[in-house]
DNA sequence: GCAACTATACAACAATAATTGAACTATTGA
DNA sequence: TCAATAGTTCAATTATTGTTGTATAGTTGC
């Protein structure tokens, strides 16, 4: 995880719409939800939908499945693990002491 | 944490910008920095990085305090821990039988 | 008081994101 | 083959966000 990603990634989640999409899909877990189901239930057009799968499939925060003629979307639990990760470190939780020491070499990845 | 402060975090964080603002500021810790130090330290006008602090700020992401003719901003810390939980609670690490029983009852907090 | 300094507020503009309907591709089932 | 279904792509529009210069408010030190 690189600033890079998680940017994409808080971008991917900065819309209550996508936001409401991850938590479904979050909820139905290894069966995830085909975009029909996803838009009856958010009660999306289908193309606003899709714009919004879009960004979240190309931020990897879901996987896509074709299925027939049915498109099947999953949460990517291990990049949100990985985004959490990221942010722990980021924030220093678990080693405080670098948190505060501003004497400290912090590694540049921009 | 609610789905509404992830949401306004997450947009606060969806700036390339503005995520290097809150990452300087975790560095600095308690210390924090005053406005005209991220200006020099991120090379950003100034009225374009108040943008950005105001959004941060409204967000709760940062604390500021006047120091004189200064504006001292610092990282919040415990709302990111929030925010960590709160994402690590979505993503049922640590309860993945939630995650992937379709037939649970879910909270609502929209 | 007043000049210098720090930072924000405002207004204009530029750039990006979101929404919608129509057209299109692919698949299914008869 | 053909009509129906699922979903996306495209283009046009609207809405939102980001950037910049100028003006302003507050603070400091002389």
């Amino acid at each position: 995880m690189d600033k890079k990603l998680a940017t994409i990634i808080f971008e991917s989640l900065a819309s209550g719409i996508r936001l409401d999409i991850f938590r479904l899909l979050v909820k139905t877990g290894t069966q995830g939800l085909v975009a029909g189901e996803i838009a009856a239930s958010l009660q999306l057009p289908p193309t606003n939908l899709s714009f919004h799968l879009k960004a979240l499939t190309q931020s990897q925060l879901l996987t896509v499945e074709q299925e027939g003629r049915y498109q099947r979307y999953r949460a990517n639990m291990p990049l949100m693990q990985d985004l959490i990760l990221y942010m722990t470190q980021e924030c220093c939780f678990g080693h405080p002491e670098q948190c505060f020491d501003i004497n400290s070499t912090p590694q540049s990845d921009n």
